[in-house]
DNA sequence: ATTAGCACTCAACGAGAGAGAGTGCTAACA
DNA sequence: TGTTAGCACTCTCTCTCGTTGAGTGCTAAT
C-alpha cells in the first residue's frame, strides 16, 4: 500500500493547492508552483497512476484532478504536518474565550463563536453531558402564600430551581422538616433510582405531608431529567457562504436544513469517541453528509462528565489548521471549565 | 389622495397577483385571471397612471409592473381583509404552543419556531424586558467546605443562583444572620438603587461580616443585570431559501448576516410600539431592510414586562395571513403565560 | 371612455464560434 | 529505462448574435 515517494509528494502538493484553490489542479500547475524538479509531463503521467490508485479524481476529461476521500484520508494519516498554532494565535483564542467568562452555557455558546471564526467554518458545540447526576440537595424555602421555592442541587454542581404552589399553607418549621426528610431518603440517587418504592417510603414517613410529597417529586424528577439533556450550540452558519461549494444555491440550503436536524447533529456528536476525531466525506454514514468532512474532539468536566466540540466543512477543508484549532479549544476549554467550577 | 374606485381595484390585483407568483404582472394577465370587466388596454391606461402615482414600477419597458412600497402601505392600511383565521388552524397553533409547555424560555423559542413554521419566513421572538426588577428574596444555603449556594428571587418571578466560595467558613447560624440583614436591607431595590452607600449600610451593621458581604453583593448586582438583559430568538431561517428573491446567494448570505447582528435585531424589536407593527420596505431605516417588511407585535407578562415577537421577509409577503398569523400568536402567548405564572 | 390593433422594446434563451486549460500519446533524449 | 518535449485532441467556459415572446405605448376606431 505504500506509495513511491515521489507519487506523495505529488499528491500531496496537489490536495495543498486544491484546498486553497477549490479549482482541478492540472500538471503545469504543480510543475510550475511546486518545486519537485520533474516535467509536467512526468507529472501527468504519475497523475494517471494516482488516479488508477483512487486518489485522485477528474470532473471531465479536459479538466485537472481533484483529490478523492481516500486522498484525504492519506493525508491526515500520514503527510500532514502537525500544524502547531503560533503562539500569537494561540493567546488571542485565549484571551478570546477568557473574554466571557459567565454561565457555563454562554462560555458554551461563546466557545462555539470563537471556533466558527478561528477555522472560518460551522461550529458546533454540545453541552456537557451529566449521565445519571446524583442528587446532593434539596432546599424548600416558603415564599408568600402556598409558594414554595425549590431548589435542586446535583453532585455535579448544577443548580436547577422552580417556584411551586402547594395545596395547603406550610410552616416554616414545617417546610423545614420535609425538607430534612426529603434529602434524607434522596441524597445520592440518580433519576432512574427513584423508584415509587422510595416515593411510598417517604410517604410513609410522614404521612401528614403526603400531598406535598406527591407535588414536590414530579418537579424533582423533572429536574433531573432536565439536566440530562444536552444542548447543541452552531455559530459560523453563515461561513459556508463564502466556499465556492456552496455558491449553488440548493447546496447552501442543503447544509442549512441538515444542520437543522438537531437531534441528528446531536446524535453524530456524541457517537464519536474520546480525543479528536476525524471523518472524511464518505466515511460519514449520513447522506447529507457525503460531501463533508467533521473534525470533532472531546472536553472534560469533573474528569468524568464530557462534551463535544466540532467543525463541519466541505472535505476540501485545511485539515492541518483545523485540527490544530479544535484540539487547541478542547484542551483550552477543559481547562478554563476546571479553573470554573473547582476554584479550591 | 383618494384614488378611483377602478384604479384600486387594479393596484389591489396586481399586488396579489404579485404576491403569489413574485413575477412582474402584465395588464393582460390582469385581464385574464381578475374578473374587473374592463379590456387589457384600458388597464393599461390606468397602470402607467399609477405608475406615475408612485404605485407601480417597472423593471424595465417590456416587463409587467410591480407594486412599491407606497403600494403595499396603501394595501395595509386600506384593502387588506382582516383575513380572521380559520378555526382549525387556530386549533393546529394553540395544540402546537400548548405541546411543549416547560421553562418560559422553552417556550418562547417553541413560539418562534411554531410562528416560523405558520409564516413560512423568519420568525424573531424576544424573551420578556424585566425592566428594573426589585427584589424580593435572597437565600444563601450552606454547601459542603466554604462553598454557598445564593439564590436570587425577583418580584417579577424569575429566581437565578450561583455557587459562590466564600474567603472563610461560616457556621449554619451565622449564615442564617446575613441572609436575613441581607432580605431586610434590599428587599423592594432594583440594581440601580444598590448604590455604594447601602453596601456600606450593611457592613457597617455586621462589621464582622464585611468580607462575606464584599464576596455576594457582586453576585446580587449581576444577576439584577443578567435578568434584565432579554435574549433574542431566531427560527426559520432556512424558509428564505424557498424564496425566489433569495435564489441569488449574494442576497441570501447578505439576509442572513444581517439577522446575525443580534444586537440589531433586538434593539429594532425593542423601538416598536404596542400592538402590532408593519413596516415596509424603506419605511426601515437599516440599510439592509430596504427591500424587506417587518411584522412585529407585543406580548404581555404580569401586565407590565413585555416582550416583542416578529417576522420578517421580503416586501412582498402574504400580509393578510402574516399579519392574522403574527396577532393571533400574541393574543395566545399572553394568554399562555397568564395561565403558566398566575396559577392563583 | 373604451378597446382593438400594431409597432416597438427588451430580457431570456439557445446555437455556434473561439479561447484556453488540460490531457494522453508518441517519439526523442540522457 | 525513465524523463521530457511536442502535438493533436477534448471539453468547458465565455462571448456573440439572432430569435422568441411577453409586455408596453400609441393611434385610430367604436
Amino acid at each position: 500500500m505504500d506509495l513511491a515517494d515521489r507519487k506523495l509528494k505529488i499528491l500531496q502538493a496537489i490536495i495543498r493547492d486544491f484546498i486553497t484553490t477549490a479549482e482541478p489542479v492540472g500538471s503545469r500547475t504543480i510543475a510550475k508552483k511546486y518545486d519537485l524538479g520533474i516535467s509536467s509531463a512526468t507529472i501527468r503521467n504519475e497523475m494517471a497512476d494516482l488516479e488508477e490508485l483512487g486518489y485522485l479524481q477528474q470532473p471531465h476529461t479536459s479538466a485537472g484532478r481533484i483529490p478523492s476521500d481516500k486522498a484525504y484520508r492519506l493525508y491526515v494519516d500520514q503527510m500532514m504536518i502537525a500544524n502547531k498554532i503560533a503562539q500569537i494565535e494561540k493567546n488571542i483564542i485565549q484571551n478570546s474565550l477568557l473574554e466571557k467568562i459567565g454561565e457555563l452555557e454562554q462560555i458554551i455558546s461563546h466557545t462555539a463563536k470563537i471556533l466558527s471564526q478561528f477555522t472560518k467554518l460551522t461550529a458546533m458545540v454540545l453541552s456537557p453531558q451529566y449521565r445519571h447526576s446524583r442528587l446532593k440537595h434539596i432546599q424548600l424555602i416558603p415564599m408568600e402564600g402556598r409558594r414554595v421555592l425549590i431548589v435542586v442541587v446535583l453532585e455535579s454542581g448544577v443548580v436547577k430551581n422552580a417556584i411551586l404552589r402547594l395545596n395547603e399553607v406550610l410552616s416554616e418549621e414545617n417546610l423545614e422538616k420535609v425538607s430534612k426528610m426529603m434529602n434524607h431518603r434522596l441524597q445520592g440517587l440518580t433519576v432512574a433510582d427513584i423508584s415509587a418504592g422510595v416515593i411510598h417510603g417517604m410517604k410513609n414517613e410522614m404521612q401528614m405531608f403526603n400531598s406535598i410529597i406527591e407535588t414536590i417529586m414530579p418537579m424533582v424528577m423533572t429536574t433531573l431529567e432536565e439536566i440530562e439533556e444536552v444542548h447543541l450550540y452552531l455559530d459560523g452558519l453563515i461561513n459556508i457562504f463564502n466556499l465556492p461549494e456552496y455558491h449553488d444555491i440548493n447546496k447552501a440550503r442543503d447544509f442549512m436544513s441538515m444542520l437543522d436536524q438537531k437531534e441528528l447533529i446531536k446524535e453524530l456528536l456524541l457517537n464519536t469517541k474520546d480525543g479528536v476525531n476525524i471523518t472524511i466525506g464518505k466515511e460519514n454514514k449520513h447522506e447529507n453528509l457525503q460531501e463533508c468532512s467533521l473534525i470533532t474532539a472531546t472536553y472534560k468536566l469533573h474528569g468524568k462528565t464530557v462534551g463535544k466540540i466540532g467543525v463541519i466543512g466541505p472535505t476540501r477543508m485545511d485539515y492541518d489548521n483545523i485540527i490544530s484549532v479544535v484540539d487547541f479549544m478542547t484542551g483550552n476549554l477543559t481547562k478554563l471549565l476546571k479553573d470554573y467550577k473547582e476554584e479550591d
